[in-house]
DNA sequence: ATCCTATCCTGTAGGC
DNA sequence: TGCCTACAGGATAGGA
């Protein structure tokens, strides 16, 4: 499930590899993602010259000349995919870029949750899919206390909280338990109740636990690979996640799954406690 | 306003 | 072995 780390490091092999490209031809499956790709979009890419790869949390932005940029989402199952020689035909590749002077920029998407989106650079903060994204904690780093005030009144878990783009823009639902259980923090919690201790821990959580899975080039379940095909390391370095029924790496507890928003959680029942609050306080 | 649920999709894992 | 079903989750529309 592509979340920040994963993203980012797509972008940064993007960076490397094709930024100064230009793209001769595009071409389309024809089938929708999140939403259909417009049809005109291999003409309005043709010939345009790849500037820059940057990310808004999950969001993968490729900049063109003539002020375009590609906005790209990988949803759940979506991969850029490089290739130097002209590959055989695959299933799920939903565009083709053929760049000039050789190699193929693929998006693939099985699931096809993903998003493919060409927008003016200028009416990028406008697009309703960016509009309303949170903070991105990577560029823009947030303290304790401004993560405290972002959740001030909110009774959501803090789980759901940390999960929720419009409050902080890239953690999913592999590093939002993550980060819980490195913040030794119960995920039930309602986030508009955490004191400022625990949300600064949360605060030093987020960047040491996303840092560390950008090293490692992300965590790799089942589709998820870098742009050459690579699988991520991090899934080894995973303290919670899918490890229902094994040792809390920290203290030997037995980390549980539960189900919060139809979505799994995963944390240590001993070392992510409630601190004694009571019952209302989630 | 705030929160929650159902929905989209397909590869994979588990049961029998 | 093969068929069937349940499950995984990011974002969002719509309902409570």
């Amino acid at each position: 499930m592509p979340e920040l780390p994963e993203v980012e490091t797509v972008r940064r092999m993007l960076a490397e590899r094709v930024v100064g490209s230009v793209i001769r031809s595009a071409a389309l499956s024809g089938l929708p993602l999140r939403e259909p790709i417009a049809r005109t979009l291999p003409a309005r890419l043709r010939g345009r010259r790849i500037e820059a790869a940057r990310r808004i949390g999950k969001y993968l932005l490729i900049d063109l000349d003539r002020d375009l940029t590609l906005v790209s989402h990988l949803g759940m199952s979506g991969r850029w995919r490089y290739e130097a020689a002209a590959p055989p035909p695959e299933r799920h590749v939903h565009a083709r870029l053929a760049l000039a002077g050789g190699g193929e920029l693929w998006f693939e998407d099985p699931r096809r949750f993903g998003l493919l989106r060409l927008v003016r650079r200028g009416a990028l903060a406008r697009d309703p899919a960016l509009r309303a994204l949170g903070p991105d904690p990577i560029l823009e780093p947030q303290g304790g206390e401004s993560l405290r005030e972002i959740a001030r009144g909110t009774r959501v878990a803090v789980k759901n909280f940390l999960l929720d783009q419009h409050r902080i823009a890239g953690l999913g639902n592999i590093y939002a338990s993550e980060i819980l259980h490195r913040a030794r923090l119960d995920p039930r919690l309602a986030a508009g109740r955490l004191t400022a201790r625990e949300w600064s821990a949360v605060a030093r959580s987020i960047p040491a636990v996303l840092e560390e899975a950008i090293r490692r080039s992300g965590t790799t379940f089942s589709t998820y690979r870098t742009v050459s095909g690579q699988p991520g390391r991090y899934g080894e370095r995973l303290r919670v996640y899918e490890r229902a029924g094994e040792p809390c790496r920290r203290c030997g507890a037995t980390i549980r799954r539960i189900v919060q928003g139809q979505r799994a959680t995963y944390f240590c029942p001993r070392c992510q406690r409630r601190n004694g609050r009571g019952r209302d306080s989630y």
